[in-house]
RNA sequence: GCCUCAGUGGCUUAGCCUGGUAGAGCACCGCAUUGGUAAUGCGGAGGUCGGGGGUUCAAUUCCCCUCUGAGGCUCCA
């Protein structure tokens, strides 16, 4: 409860901020006119429709004259009256006026000084008890986040009661740029990105063993599953992409090639290609539910401005999965798709996710009846499953309503990863049929799913989770064995030896440096275990054993190390666990 | 795609405002050093300043266009 309270008082500070600073960039520029300006998590923004953007000269002036302001010590006074006086009070403010269009009842305005602001509030009672606040960045912004409407300028900021949350907060945001995993990824050699190919991946040696051991922990667990693994062809004709839908709802996003005089297209999801392999002979009722599973690679000419490291790319690749259904087995397979991508989390340490039901969008192929049903479907699992979800509303796919699985990143920023989609339309459009126990050709039902969503997206998301010091079964670089004099080179040879023939991911530094330079360079290069071998080792064949955290332990026998290194990979062992 | 900002050796970056063809650290190579848990010392090689155009006697530095990136907005796995 105090926690919540805090948080309220926290949402009045920064609103009554947006207030302050909305009041200040009226003083300084009289004639910009005002668009919306809320708290949000970490701070408050405010939209103004300006030319051109606020520079770093202009934000110092604003704060400057925000602290003013400040200092007067205004209180806010709440105003109640009629639309028609509201009207008159704004105007010339066309934004506000737009606002006002669509309130009803009584209309209140919050007041300090010579400056008025149409606003339910609440606030703080002055304007003197802000204490520390910084304007932060600036942005464009599309009114009523529309991107047809107009771009206004927006200010974004941040408020505490004290100095030292905001100064904490500034510590954190420090620390989170040091958890970028493009930043990570090019300081290890995991991957990187260039020019040739914009929003596209390369994977280095290093980064392809992470790929894989996901993907060989993925296969593993989906074998146990019982799904099927299948590969379709990544070029596809056009008439496919246009009874599938796609041509009509996503072409935009579409990379299209001619062969042969015939239009074809480059596949951005995975499902029509399913389709046919489904198609390609009859199927029985016996057979369900039919887990077809695809690590599909997609492409996707997403808009150059969403681009974002591995989080957002032009080619990825799908965990995808096809589910093949009666009506009386969806419930059941939804809450299996459920418990399994919450083990796969778990599994990969993730902390917190957020599930999603997001429901029909406004561009959407199929019934208005259809949608309800299976978005009423979805609701009744998450609710018997006693999940808890947020409702994204507009926001599924255009062929069906989906569960949406949210983790974080290294800002706080969500991402979607899993997901488990309900599709009526596609088996339609494809005519897809099996044969019931009544004898006659039924239309089955149809789920798509992806438990990581994009391989690449999901390892963003991982390394910085972890800020790169990766478990054991997945870090490229398990183990660094170095040697402190050339004396004790041959044992160490052997120790590599070892290791590798057991399967562990080992280097050897052999090279003529000190031995703190070499546990540095160890250390940076996020190996999970250092291994030290000097005399001492080489006399009593041992080994000094050095963890990602600093901790040394000595005289561990190397059959010892190398059944805790192995156990600790099979059981894909998380530092979370 | 839109708004704002950025782009200098492999990486991190100084210089750009006040034009006169670049300076550092790390990494790399060589030599010396054989040193116990986050950087041994010395030396060397490496960039024409994202790309194109313009202004100028002269441009990394000023202007325009373009590409790429960052943070937002819209969109999305």
């Amino acid at each position: 409860m105090k926690e919540k309270d805090k948080e309220l008082e926290l949402e009045k500070l920064r609103h009554t901020c947006s207030h302050v600073l909305a009041h200040a960039v009226r003083n300084l520029f009289p004639k910009v006119k005002l668009g919306m300006g809320p708290a949000i998590e970490n701070g408050f923004y405010y939209d103004f429709d300006k030319k051109e953007g606020f520079d770093q000269e202009e934000l110092k002036n604003i704060e400057k004259e925000m602290k003013r302001i400040i200092r007067r010590n205004l209180p806010l006074k709440k105003i109640e009256v009629s639309k028609e006086k509201a009207k008159e009070m704004l105007k010339g403010e066309k934004y506000k006026l737009e606002l006002l269009e669509d309130l009803k009842g009584k209309i209140t305005f919050y007041e300090q000084g010579d400056f008025k602001d149409l606003c339910k509030g609440p606030h703080l009672e002055t304007t003197g008890d802000i204490i520390a606040f910084s304007l932060l960045k600036t942005s464009g912004a599309y009114w009523k986040g529309d991107s047809k409407n107009k771009m206004l300028q927006r200010i974004y900021g941040t408020a505490f009661f004290n100095k030292n949350e905001m100064d904490e907060y500034v510590l954190r945001m420090e620390e989170a740029e040091r958890r970028d995993h493009r930043k990570i990824g090019k300081q290890l050699d995991w991957f990187s990105f260039h020019e040739e190919a914009p929003g596209n991946v390369f994977w280095h040696p290093k980064g392809s063993i992470i790929y894989n051991e996901v993907l060989k922990y993925w296969r593993e667990i989906h074998e146990r599953e019982d799904y099927q693994e299948v590969k379709t062809p990544i070029i596809l004709n056009k008439k496919l992409w246009m009874s599938s839908g796609h041509w009509d709802n996503f072409k935009e996003n579409m990379y299209f090639t001619k062969i042969d005089d015939t239009d074809f297209a480059v596949k951005p999801m995975n499902c029509p290609g399913g389709m046919l392999i489904y198609k390609s002979r009859l199927h029985s009722y016996r057979e369900f539910p039919m887990r077809i599973a695809e690590l599909g690679t997609c492409h996707r000419h997403e808009l150059s401005g969403t681009l974002q490291g591995l989080f957002r790319v032009r080619m990825f690749t799908q965990d995808d999965a096809h589910i093949y259904c009666l009506p009386d087995q969806v419930k059941g397979e939804i809450k299996k798709i459920i418990k399994l991508v919450l083990e796969i989390y778990k599994t990969f340490g993730f902390p917190e996710g957020k599930i999603e039901l997001s429901t029909m969008p406004k561009k959407h192929i199929g019934s208005l009846k259809v949608w309800k049903e299976s978005e009423k479907i979805l609701t009744e699992v998450l609710k018997e499953e006693k999940i808890d979800y947020e409702l994204n509303p507009g926001d599924g796919a255009f062929y069906g309503p989906k569960i949406d699985f949210h983790v974080k990143d290294c800002l706080g920023r969500t991402w979607q990863c899993g997901t488990i989609q309900l599709d009526f339309s596609m088996p339609e459009n494809f005519d897809l049929k099996y044969e019931a126990a009544d004898g006659q050709k039924h239309r089955p039902i149809m789920l798509h799913r992806t438990v990581l969503g994009s391989i690449e997206r999901f390892i963003g998301v991982l390394i910085e989770n972890y800020a790169g010091k990766l478990p054991v079964w997945l870090n490229p670089t398990q183990v660094i064995v170095l040697t402190v004099t050339d004396r004790s080179k041959p044992f160490a040879k052997r120790v590599v030896g070892e290791l590798k023939k057991n399967g562990i991911r080992v280097h050897l530094d052999d090279r003529a440096q000190s031995v703190p330079k070499k546990v540095r360079d160890s250390q940076l290069h996020k190996a999970n275990y250092t291994l030290t071998i000097g005399d001492k080792e080489v006399e009593t064949e041992t080994l000094a054993i050095r963890t990602l955290d600093g901790n040394v332990k000595f005289n561990v026998k190397l059959s010892k190390f190398i059944d805790e290194i192995l156990k600790e990979i099979k059981e894909r062992k998380n530092y979370s666990k």
